[in-house]
DNA sequence: ATAAATTTTATGTCTATACATAATAAGGTT
DNA sequence: AACCTTATTATGTATAGACATAAAATTTAT
């Protein structure tokens, strides 16, 4: 006698990817629930939950209670950017990292901060300006605000030998982030600091982080040119 | 008598993912088996391994069988970046999307483009240059190479009316991708196409596709000034 | 007809148990 | 010591059953 080999949730999300591609469930139709797909494939309902779940996190679908599930008109195509620690990002390439701060100062937060990160009025905070270097090449050059009120022991730390990031990594847990990727050129300031021409094009990543809601710290880093960001999926 | 409320993996997450943070299990070192933490907090395995088994997608902890669960020395921060169909894009901003074909010829791969997605030599591929608008402004200039020996019904399309991204997105399904983000200097002809001043800086997006090892299709996105990709964690 | 209360239902989650699998550790042989 | 074989073990996955929950659908009250 013949064991029926057990289906794997693999198996479901692979049948059903395809399905979805060859639109025999077309985009915007409900399709089957938990129940009829585990029947029909012959596994149990949790075997199908797992894959519906992956598929929605993947973008494929959209699932709501009672209303059930369906096919994504158009799949969002989602790609995950490892956001490494800039001293492994260095290591990591065999050239030694080297961090310095160019200056510090205590400020009050400006309007444009305030207004990103929902900061109240009189919001005093550190002002760090600092380089990270791949080897003797300037690699980064790293413009960050931390609010004070939400880290104060941030005050105590003169960041001469460790570079903020990794202080706050260590030091202070966020709940929530946001990260923008965008493209600019290089001004007097920053084409010196990074030690290449005026009007480059360089990357810049801008991330800010809160705390339960709690803003925490906005930081703006400009890449050397050709620094580039790549993702596989 | 008072019923204990069932601990959910979204509990254990927490509890584990302060301890990682507070160093109760420092970086680099293992941590208890999920038989154990099911057992300290009460609940099934199964609920341990859900929770840990998403701290590990998020770049936490590493997990080996036999070798147990570590904790990551340099947690991966990973930011997802939804790539949206350019059309989608504009058209939830309340704009019109047009499309428009600007050149389209046969071309055997120039050599940089076998070297990166490995194609054998005198392969003929499509060649497609495109401009995406949105309303009357020039949004995003596209370059593309189809492998016509993987998709030879590409040969039988115009591409005057639909782009060569919406049509492959129908017609080829693909398992692996690659994109690659990058800053660059707008050259005479990008320049001259979005309409905007030489050397202003452009986000630039590459994205090379394979079906099971078949290199599908690359291209070069070069976006217009200012466009910026965010994301939330 | 409108609003509020109730039922229904598909997904979401937890449990206990079982077996699979990869990788290490241990044991035995040359 | 080096090599091969055999346990051991932590994670990985499947299952049946149960209850939770959000939201749609229906009924009841205004």
């Amino acid at each position: 006698m013949t064991v029926a080999p057990k289906v794997s949730y693999q198996d479901v999300k692979t049948v059903v990817l395809k399905r979805i591609r060859e639109s025999t469930w077309p985009p915007g139709s409900i399709m089957p629930g938990e129940i009829d797909l585990a029947e029909e494939f012959g596994c149990a309902r949790a075997t199908v939950n797992r894959a519906m779940r992956e598929l929605a996190e993947e973008g494929f679908i959209d699932r709501k209670r009672k209303a059930g599930t369906r096919i994504k008109s158009s799949p969002t195509r989602q790609a995950k950017f490892v956001i490494p620690l800039i001293r492994d990002e260095i290591e990591t390439s065999g050239t030694a990292y080297r961090y310095a701060l160019i200056n510090r100062e205590f400020q009050d937060a400006p309007d444009w901060l305030r207004a990103r990160m929902g900061l109240s009025q009189d919001t005093s905070a550190l002002h760090l300006q600092c380089m990270h270097y791949s080897g003797n090449k300037s690699f980064q050059y790293e413009d960050r605000w931390i609010n004070l009120a939400a880290v104060p022991k941030a005050a105590d730390q003169d960041f001469k030998i460790i570079g903020p990031n990794e202080w706050l990594i260590k030091e202070v847990p966020f709940s929530d982030a946001e990260i923008t990727f965008s493209a600019i050129n290089a001004n007097a300031k920053i084409s010196e600091l990074l030690r290449i021409s005026v009007d480059t094009a360089l990357v810049a990543l801008e991330r800010s982080t809160w705390l339960n809601s709690i803003p925490i710290t906005y930081t703006k880093l400009y890449f050397h040119t050709g620094y580039q960001m790549t993702s596989r999926l």
